[in-house]
DNA sequence: TTTT
DNA sequence: TTTT
């Protein structure tokens, strides 16, 4: 009835984007999310989210943000399901996203920009050369 | 570096309070919380989504909660990981949460409550006998 | 850059629709919101926050809301300002809201709904039948 | 019943730590922050709102935050009222935190920090000498 | 696997 | 599997 999430973290590597067959871009990307607490013993001391956005938004994040950066998602948890080449149900939580914030401009890192400019990982098609397999009707927002 | 999440949604059945070797309590219960906007084709229409508290407000939700009921929650997102018997390694998505508010009154169902006192599924070790596998030093909060 | 509000409380009074002078919706209402701490002292248990709407939502609030209901609602916090007829600017701070979930159906008050329905507080005209004073460029959302 | 704000923005001016008179220290600040529309006809576009912290979080607060420095914070919407020297109850709305992320560290402004020391403006009686008028029987969280 |  |  009400699903919010506000998550500040940083991407463990550059976002990808991707086209339904319809044309319907979305962009992934996981957010490191340092916990609050120090663990005791050597435990993870940060949740690893993955985070999944569409339409313009998605352009817009494949355009702006990299690695390492700084940034804030609003959104909503999210369970699909599909059934893996064993004929089972899996079962993935993500966080489905309509508001980003760039908490870190990208004047520091123009060789890293470049960088990105050369092997582009904002092509669509930059993996296979094929658009990935989601139904257009089954979209949020 | 900041994970917040707030949910209002259901009860999909009583919710499980378990203990720590520790003796810390757990308890845990899954939300039905209703998507913003209705899937065509039949797709699935709400989220259902694991909540666990711990310590006093574990005790606190297996007392009060029940199947069914209206209930809000705030916590964050975290991802657990074990091993499984086939010695692969599993990731657990769950909204660890601080903060609990009970949206519908007892009063409607004075029976569902004698009822839960009769078969007592606040008994901690209702299930089996024995406290859960939890490491005392790997609590949230 | 990131600002969001959620809230769960009970309406002190009925909503009030207005519309501007363009013809925009918008409904008002002030949320009743318990703190989470018992003051000492004999001290205000309660937070009155002025909740404000627009458009469609508007319309659906003035519809279903009512004096007392549990309501949660999304959105975020605005400082408005004007100046009041003796020359002085005022600074008034509201939730301006673009979610709302109610969380008590009506079935219980039938009686309350038709006497709604008598003195309609519905109409957008019932106060003064003049509509109110907000420039239409100066909308949110 | 639930009061939650998260809010990004900027300090407008360095922090101001001061303390009760039974030693409970407050630090108060306000967050600039920008709103999600560009507003026609040159309306304002950033809503500037008062933040107040408490305790230990109000002495991190004073050491760590400066003017300008982009800072994340949780906290929940209070309306607290008081009576003025012309015997009018006045209502003031802040955002009292319980939660804060600061997203810039200090790094490339050693100089504005050093500037800070030798105007120390986080003594609390920097200002006048004498503790604030608050009652410490009225302190949230 | 699921709530109303 | 991971970010600073």
């Amino acid at each position: 009835m009400l699903n919010r999430v506000i998550l500040i973290g940083r991407l463990t590597k550059d976002p990808e984007l991707r086209y339904t067959p319809g044309g319907v871009a979305t962009c992934s990307f996981t957010l490191a999310v340092d916990r609050p607490f120090t663990s005791q013993g050597g435990e993870r001391e940060a949740d690893f989210l993955p985070i999944v956005t569409w339409r313009q938004l998605a352009e817009t994040c494949a355009n702006y943000l990299k690695k390492g950066r700084l940034t804030a998602v609003e959104g909503r948890v999210q369970v699909r399901n599909y059934e893996n080449n064993e004929g089972k149900r899996v079962y993935v939580t993500e966080i489905v996203v309509d508001n980003v914030r760039f908490l870190e401009s990208s004047r520091n890192d123009s060789a890293g920009r470049q960088q990105a400019g050369t092997k582009n990982n904002n092509d669509p098609f930059s993996d296979d050369g094929k658009p990935i397999d989601i139904a257009d009707g089954d979209l949020p927002f």
